[in-house]
RNA sequence: GGAAACUUAGCUCAGCUGGGAUGAGCGUUCGCCUCACACGCGAGAGGUCACGGGUUCGAGCCCCGUAGUUUCCACCA
């Protein structure tokens, strides 16, 4: 940054270069140091499915701001990042990808397929990783990971064997979620639940042996086809005879028997359930308890399938439709009543998931949970904020068995092995030689692959050279924070803390911060759907990096939404062209060699910045450690507009105007201009880390660099109350003037004398140091303090501020009228203050419980009022004689 | 059917362990191109903190209830 700087910010100019400086110099990275405490973190692995999106650029931006400070703190921090393969989503994407050159996936075969995908990880990989520069993360780029690499790899491998060898892992034929358009089982979690408009259709089914019908109720009519009993409520009188006996099933014209179960509401539908126990969990837990036969209808693809008779080959709601056309005109069907009920889709592409019986692969959860509460219990483990702590309970006490296996080819293969002889498997590293089970030497290995997130779930260890004891595992294990999302806390981060409880014994990291879901500017989730989202890049280009990182903190509460619009980005936007200006004025003005001041030279003005950065330090420090990034940000932000920009720097220009004449005096505020900004700059570093960088350089060119160096801590000795107090004074003072000039229109250009009247000897003498300072902003071309009221003309306005007087000798705009209207609304003002303060001191109870410092306050500002009331009457005295 | 969050200025949102809403940005009104910045400077206007109770000397904040909005979970055929 040179001296002649352009007049507003760009921030192009800088960006590539600083991340390329950072990078070439290893800041990022990090190497066990036994020396120094660490500081670890994982990202969140983007999906290899796209590119990054608005919630990424949030996500990465609080973890940036962490391991910023952190480091800057003297940590040895470390920050892991990394891609996810998106087993599913990854396969979809290419699958469609190939369709549109015309190939089947199937035509390529698995190897081709794989090899393929992979080329596309390749690409997609790169593309995030460019992205994420972009926002000028600092993690560490050296040991950038990937699902599905051979670390993480042989991590899942081991897992899984370990899981399996405890019998935590089992194999087992139950009812599953299927997505019939990927063709691959599912889990719980990858299944949403959506309210459609449906129907109810009620069905009669003749009661063998009598005239008599039962009927039954169903929004899924087709699945009649697999019925193997009905389901009354044991207790429900109006069945009671019928339990026991046989319907005939309509279509299919076969007998099945009544049965008496709990699980049917008696109060629900007609009280009467056709039981499927292939193609509905509760009929298959009811299936269960009765021995029903399960007949499997359906088709992988979802078609009918030769079970269905003369429905088979149709598609599942075709079949629908003819089954009801049929039960019509055969008499069966009674009624269609509108229904609303909740169908369950993939997560992933949307289609409607049929519940089916298949053989799967499965974690047994019941022990793996129970550690998983107590971490949370204990407080090994916490969210930031906890309510969140509810949602990860909820779950994990009503968890069940997790379905691992998914038919699908990207991804993690199952490492069991089938001999080809007997069909028995084994589980195994490598691939046996021999059957165990009848010594046969050929072997084919599971098709499967495994759910994404059981890859994922290990991403905290796996990354560290976990399963293998590495320094870096046992240096920068556990790790300290996760950053995410509300949204994958069921999907992630409860299976990440009892795979590092089951695999590591410790809980893979202590806080879990959660953030809110970026929407747009009407409140609506971001969706390719919608149209609505909006690219981080574009973003970026238009208004910098640092831009897009303050806005995307400000203002918002952890675990909250928030909206994102473009006059929020030029707000920040603004503020770093304003950080950029003010550095350009100092910059401009800066001296080669300033040195400290002794502490006599300085003015009460800069033991009041210093002051005011040296409290700013400690509390933006206290908020960072809670988290509270947002409230950091803002206390920066205010400090650097309000008190530093508009208040400090204008009080300095007098000294810097008149450096010649007086450099002692002007290196002073040099002095005190530079380290209040380098100390400012530091604390806004971890949010705007170019341009503070950029600044930084220019104002301590010695200095290696802004990002390593040391975060500032409250000192003792820049602690100034009576400075504080002081300047307060003076900006009540001039505050009073401004707004008595602008209320009677006094030009801009005029300069009047200004008289400080207060029986505040430390305010006159104060005042007095900083006198030519100060008169600028008073709009002052002389100003007379003094302990009372002398020679000053009756045809002035006054103000009257805590501590002070104010007058303005302005003869020829006085109006008496206007002035006495001023001053009384002034005093009823200051009556209200009086009465409110009054009120609660003569409140015995107030005085006697409330905390000693509260009352004192009260008291204080009793008496300050009561001071300024006076000043106001006489005035009014004065002004009516 | 459970659970959580939200309801504060025209808009979007902050408000830490309860102690005068001197809250922020945007918008708005008035005056300024004042030699760092018009992406700016100065001065304003604008709020019964959803509603009703309770606890407390004192409630935007704690407790109970009501209404509206949103989200998550759940097997109601």
């Amino acid at each position: 940054m040179s001296k002649e700087l352009a007049k507003t910010y760009n921030p192009k100019e800088i960006e590539e270069k600083l991340y390329e400086k950072w990078c070439e110099n290893k800041y990022f990275h990090a190497e066990v140091d036994r020396s120094r405490k660490p500081f670890t973190t994982v990202m969140p692995p983007p999906n290899i499915t796209g590119k990054l999106h608005m919630g990424h650029a949030l996500d990465n931006t609080l973890q940036d701001i962490l391991i910023r400070y952190k480091r800057m703190q003297g940590y040895n921090a470390l920050w892991i990042p990394g891609t996810d393969h998106a087993a599913i989503s990854t396969e979809v994407k290419v699958t469609n990808q190939l369709k549109e050159e015309g190939i089947d996936k199937k035509e390529l075969g698995r190897e081709g397929f794989l090899e393929r995908t992979w080329q596309w990880k390749e690409e997609y990989a790169g593309t995030i990783e460019n992205q994420l520069k972009k926002l000028g993360i600092s993690c560490d780029w050296d040991r950038e990971r990937f699902t599905m690499d051979e670390g993480c790899s042989k991590a899942v491998e081991e897992v899984f064997i370990r899981l399996y060898e405890k019998g935590y892992i089992y194999k087992g034929s139950r009812i599953i979620n299927w997505c019939p358009k990927c063709k691959t089982s599912l889990s719980d979690a990858e299944v949403e639940h959506e309210d459609q408009d449906g129907h109810f259709w009620h069905i009669k089914y003749p009661i063998v042996g009598t005239d008599d019908f039962l009927e039954i109720a169903t929004t899924r009519p087709e699945t009649m086809l697999g019925d193997t009993a009905i389901a009354v409520h044991p207790e429900d009188e109006r069945y009671k005879d019928i339990v026991g006996k046989n319907v005939l099933l309509p279509l299919v014209n076969k007998e099945i028997p009544v049965v008496a179960d709990y699980y049917v509401d008696k109060e629900f539908g007609t009280g009467a359930v056709k039981i499927t126990p292939a193609h509905d969990p509760n009929d298959f837990e009811v299936g269960k308890r009765h021995n029903l036969e399960e007949i499997n209808i359906m088709n992988d693809d979802a078609t009918i399938n030769e079970k269905g008779g003369k429905y088979a080959g149709m598609e599942r709601y075709e079949a629908r439709r003819a089954i009801v056309k049929d039960l019509e005109e055969q008499g069966y069907l009674v009624k269609v009543v509108p229904h609303s009920h909740s169908v369950g889709t993939h997560d992933r592409c949307g289609t409607t998931v049929e519940p089916l019986i298949k053989q799967q692969w499965f974690v047994k959860m019941d022990e793996l949970a129970k550690p998983a509460i107590e971490a949370l219990k204990t407080g090994e483990l916490k969210f930031v904020p906890e309510r969140f702590n509810k949602t990860y309970l909820h779950w994990l006490e009503n968890i069940k068995d997790w379905c691992i296996s998914r038919q699908i080819w990207w991804g993690h293969r199952i490492p069991a092995y089938y001999c080809d002889e007997c069909g028995e498997f084994v589980v195994a590293r490598e691939k046996p030689s021999v059957c165990p089970h009848c010594g046969c030497t050929h072997f084919t290995q599971d098709e499967d692959t495994l759910d994404t997130w059981f890859s994922s779930a290990l991403w905290p260890f796996s990354t560290l050279g976990w399963p293998e004891q590495t320094e870096d595992l046992e240096y920068f294990y556990p790790t300290d924070v996760l950053v995410t999302g509300y949204d994958i806390i069921f999907f992630w981060v409860i299976r990440m803390v009892f795979s590092g409880l089951e695999h590591t014994k410790k809980s893979p990291f202590h806080t879990v911060l959660i953030h809110g879901l970026v929407r747009d500017s009407q409140g609506r989730k971001m969706s390719k759907s919608l149209g609505n989202g909006i690219d981080p890049l574009e973003i970026i280009d238009q208004y910098g990096t640092d831009a897009l990182r303050l806005t995307l903190v400000t203002g918002n509460a952890p675990g909250n939404d928030m909206r994102f619009y473009h006059e929020r980005v030029e707000a920040s936007r603004n503020f770093a062209n304003k950080v950029w200006n003010a550095s350009r004025f100092i910059l401009m003005n800066m001296e080669e060699n300033v040195s400290e001041p002794e502490s006599a030279l300085m003015t009460p003005a800069d033991k009041w910045i210093l002051s005011k950065v040296n409290t700013l330090a400690k509390d933006v420090t206290e908020n960072m450690d809670k988290y509270e990034l947002g409230i950091a940000v803002q206390k920066i932000y205010d400090f650097i507009w309000d008190e530093f920009c508009d208040w400090y720097v204008e009080l300095v220009k007098y000294r810097i105007y008149h450096k010649e004449e007086n450099p002692a005096e002007a290196n002073c505020a040099l002095w005190t201009l530079k380290t209040v900004l380098g100390n400012a700059l530091k604390l806004l570093h971890p949010y705007m880390p170019f341009i503070t960088e950029e600044i930084y350089s220019a104002l301590e060119p010695e200095e290696e660099s802004l990002m390593i160096s040391t975060w500032p801590v409250y000192k003792e000795e820049w602690n100034y109350p009576a400075e504080e107090e002081l300047l307060e004074h003076m900006k009540d003072i001039t505050r009073g003037i401004r707004n008595m000039r602008s209320e009677m229109n006094v030009p801009n250009n005029r300069r009047t004398k200004v008289f400080v009247v207060s029986e505040d000897v430390k305010l006159l003498y104060g005042l007095d140091q900083m006198i030519e300072s100060v008169k600028p902003l008073m709009a002052a071309n002389d100003i007379i303090v003094e302990s009372e009221k002398k020679d000053i003309a009756e045809d002035a306005v006054s103000v009257v501020v805590p501590g002070a007087t104010v007058y303005l000798p302005l003869e020829d705009l006085v109006d008496f009228e206007q002035e006495l209207a001023r001053l009384s609304k002034e005093e009823e003002r200051l009556n209200k203050e009086i009465a409110r303060a009054r009120g609660m001191l003569s409140n015995e109870k107030f005085i006697s419980k409330a905390p000693e410092a509260k009352v004192a306050e009260e008291k204080e500002k009793l008496e300050k009022y009561t001071q300024m009331l006076e000043q106001v009457q006489e005035r009014m005295a004065g002004l009516k004689k």
